[in-house]
DNA sequence: TGGGATTATATGGGCGTCAATGGGTATATG
DNA sequence: CATATACCCATTGACGCCCATATAATCCCA
């Protein structure tokens, strides 16, 4: 699988270190295995990672927005100078910067949430009722998302 | 046959496997024959199940979304979160996470119906009834029960 | 076509491997 | 030199892989 799925509840060592969730690691590509990109999630209180190689495809996704509009100044300032970069050490765990637990609400432990090309890391708590908020909101719409899921191509 | 059929009831063992049905697992594709996608069905107390190859479908449909609307991560965080992935042993055997058992109300027994292009996971009672309810409601419309039976293509 | 033989399927259990976690120590970096 | 971080090793529990068995389905040949 190729793709960023399920939730995982991971605890932060004394040390600061956190496992990225096996199955997340297999989806990184061999070649940059070991390095991920983390940034503020722009709509929720979370972090956002996934490899290296979806900068790419987020600088496709700004640059389709129009360049004279101020949401372009806003997601690319936004987005890109707020991307670290950290080192997945041979076990599989890392550090989650200092400014992005806070930014999160981060202490003990966290959530990491798939979400397809990207994931996730939530505060357990709020990550959950986000989860909860999120489907009530789709639900109210039963057809789409009925759609989503059963939509032959 | 490549479609979802028929009913199985089959036993969760000590350690908590339970075996794919033969005729479903003959319908995962060569490829991904020993991986399985579930997730908590929209409508009913059961889980519903697939092979991989469904999953990127759906992954396409969100990702055609507008990456910076509230829909997006609707979407996102309802199926790619609550969606796991688990693997099918050389047996045909595979695990039920915890929650998803819960949810479904599933103990030492489960049942499988075909749907098709899926399958749903029942506790046996709850599956059965469900199975007369779903005739019942379609016999008090025998006008659309027969047109479906027998309506060509 | 009958009936024994072969194969497949569902199920049980042993055991090695891996994932998550903890901690010591070297190395780096300012 | 002090703090942070990477590497190495250890522990525990979960899971995957392998082998075994019983029942059911299929086959094959006289």
């Amino acid at each position: 699988m190729d793709l960023f799925v399920s939730k995982y509840f991971n605890k932060i060592d004394k040390k600061g270190r956190i496992s990225l969730p096996s199955s997340f690691r297999n989806v990184l590509p061999k070649a940059n295995k070991n390095e991920i990109i983390l940034y503020k999630s722009i709509k929720s209180p979370s972090i956002e990672g996934c490899g290296v190689g979806r900068l790419k495809e987020i600088a496709k996704r700004i640059n389709n927005l129009d360049f004279f509009s101020e949401d372009y100044d806003d997601f690319s300032t936004s987005i890109f100078s707020e991307i670290v970069t950290t080192n997945v050490d041979k076990e599989g765990r890392f550090l989650i910067p200092e400014e992005l637990k806070l930014y999160a609400g981060i202490k003990t432990e966290a959530a990491f949430f798939g979400q397809g090309h990207f994931f996730q890391i939530w505060e357990p708590k709020q990550g959950l009722k986000n989860t909860e908020d999120s489907r009530r909101r789709l639900l109210k719409e039963k057809k789409s998302l009925r759609m989503m899921l059963t939509q032959q191509k």
